[in-house]
DNA sequence: CTGAAAGCGCTTACAG
DNA sequence: CTGAAAGCGCTTACAG
């Protein structure tokens, strides 16, 4: 090893250490023809000699190809984001591509400077989880030829690429699971209304009270911010009262999660169905019933759109849309407390 | 926008549609001082008309500094894999980097593929958490100054930076909390034998055990597959037989998960302590008592250490560890159901 | 089979 | 305050 503390050999150092010609150096290295058994030895060890490293950002300024894609999620530490993050990076791999990844913390600004920097870095396509609501920042790169698949949520303000779930379709079941148990005063739990998968569940939720001519009662949907607190007054508001709600439908993981804590609490338990699955849902008593997603699926979905562009296709702007499935443990089964 | 679809326009482009120098724009784009009002009104205009973002690839081959550290798992859709990714993405955002995260999959070959990739994209920084048990393949980029901080696991044949949890202090807290209530025959359950953090971990059992004058039968250790199915297995053949043991240590989540699965089937359910930390687990029945790691910590200790030593601190290799904290929730207090 | 020249899109040093 | 020249480490297109 005669590399220096923070001096990196080039091409040029290889080429002057074999006695070769810097092209030589380039053959060998990206494994071109052309190259005599011996020369080609004799450039190997001088690699070897070097601890040579092709720089590749040097060689994507050439070849305009980066060989990596761009992942933004709302949050890479939740569940649902880093199934989907591992189904992009095993799709991406596939590619030979590397992945990058960040969290928008679902904030607009964050998403567009992380999107940003990503393109400045010439990344060869975005994947987004969007938390913002107009995505026209991006028209100049998809005008360069950048592809940006969209999932979990569409786009806003620009006609692209979308991956999602079947969302109103898979609250509707959800709902009309309940109903089918005897529920008629059913509560809705969504996140920040202006969010679209919160809206599309909710949308969901209304169908199937409609269809079973079941009245709904504006103080039954509760939309707003996630964490535990929020949560726990929500429930206790919706099961309190002369004329409580005999089950709830949460509408995402944190949710569920939210109310499954403060359920024990309650003295009539209600029944819950839950959008989005979570790991031990199985191992509670009752089990819990939920409406799952394929995050995973939703990742490869994209991806795999996101690589078909890349490899050239070039159709009009496509929306995917993947069912949601209905598992049923207990929680969502149960008989109203109070009629 | 007068772009091209696949071509973007260029720092040059920017200067011949503002009619100025390239210096000029480039002075513009990087917010330096010594551009009258007036000209970077026109450079600005012409880079809003061209849609034109600076390609970052081409600065860093000029700059040196790539401002992205990547990120090695072993798999991202894993709980503890996630939230420590996310809790190096935040320290990164604060010090201006991107994050790079590559699922090793436990694979040698895949890791080594994977950092030398990231390193081949010249990554200012490298967080590892390594599946190999060979690092001096990194000797060559630690040499180019390139530097390098395992987590959860210790480099192998190298000397490097490692930020770890008690491994072994936290195991053997959690077989002395099952010694304390009454257990005295106590399984352990790891994953493949080989693994840094299981050999820890079995040796905080065997501590505990030899502190309390227990005698350990070698059947007792079930070291290998985590997959639902060898737990099962594992979990049958500790629990029956003419001397079953009466309480499982279970090493790490995914190990514990697949014994919670099976303790309902058992006549009579052994106590249990699992190593890491699940999300319902104050809600089964009965709770899930652990000896939770501090995943986040983990990521920003270790994340910390990089960008110091990016920040120019030269010292020695360090070794953090983050100690473990036992919370009970009631699998690991009931007393042994066969004396 | 081999290599010298030009250029990818920027920044660094320097000169006006 | 402004810009022309050189160069970062590669690959492309050519020539021998």
């Amino acid at each position: 090893m005669t590399t220096h503390y923070g001096a990196r050999p080039t091409m040029k150092d290889v080429a002057a250490h074999a006695g070769v010609g810097l092209k030589t150096v380039s053959r060998v290295v990206n494994g071109e023809s052309g190259v005599t058994p011996a020369t080609a030895a004799r450039v190997t060890a001088a690699i070897g000699a070097l601890g040579f490293r092709r720089n590749d950002g040097a060689r994507t300024l050439r070849t305009g190809r980066t060989a990596g894609v761009a992942l933004l999620l709302e949050d890479i530490a939740d569940p649902f984001s880093s199934t989907l993050s591992r189904a992009v990076e095993d799709v991406a791999r596939g590619h030979g591509s590397l992945l990058f990844a960040g969290s928008s913390g679902e904030n607009p600004l964050r998403e567009r400077e992380l999107a940003l920097a990503f393109c400045a870095r010439r990344v060869d396509g975005l994947l987004v989880v969007p938390a913002g609501e107009d995505h026209r920042y991006l028209l100049p790169e998809l005008a360069a030829g950048i592809p940006v698949v969209f999932v979990d949520r569409p786009a806003r303000q620009i006609d692209a690429d979308a991956v999602l779930s079947d969302n109103a379709g898979g609250a509707r079941e959800g709902v009309e699971h309940l109903i089918r148990h005897g529920h008629r005063r059913i509560a809705f739990l969504g996140d920040l209304p202006h969010i679209h998968t919160t809206a599309e569940r909710l949308r969901g939720y209304r169908e199937a009270m409609a269809a079973a001519r079941l009245p709904v009662d504006e103080a039954w949907i509760a939309s707003g911010p996630t964490d535990a607190a929020a949560v726990t007054t929500a429930v206790d508001r919706l099961t309190s009262g002369p004329a409580p709600v005999t089950a709830l439908f949460t509408a995402n993981n944190r949710i569920t999660f939210g109310a499954l804590q403060r359920l024990p609490a309650l003295v009539a338990r209600p029944a819950l169905v839950g959008f989005d699955d979570l790991e031990l849902a199985a191992l509670l008593s009752p089990g819990l019933t939920v409406i799952a997603q394929d995050p995973a699926g939703l990742g490869r979905a994209a991806a795999d759109l996101l690589f078909r562009r890349l490899d050239g296709y070039d159709g009009p702007p496509q929306r995917v849309v993947l069912p949601t499935r209905l598992i049923s443990r207990g929680s969502g089964e149960s008989a109203p407390a109070v009629l």
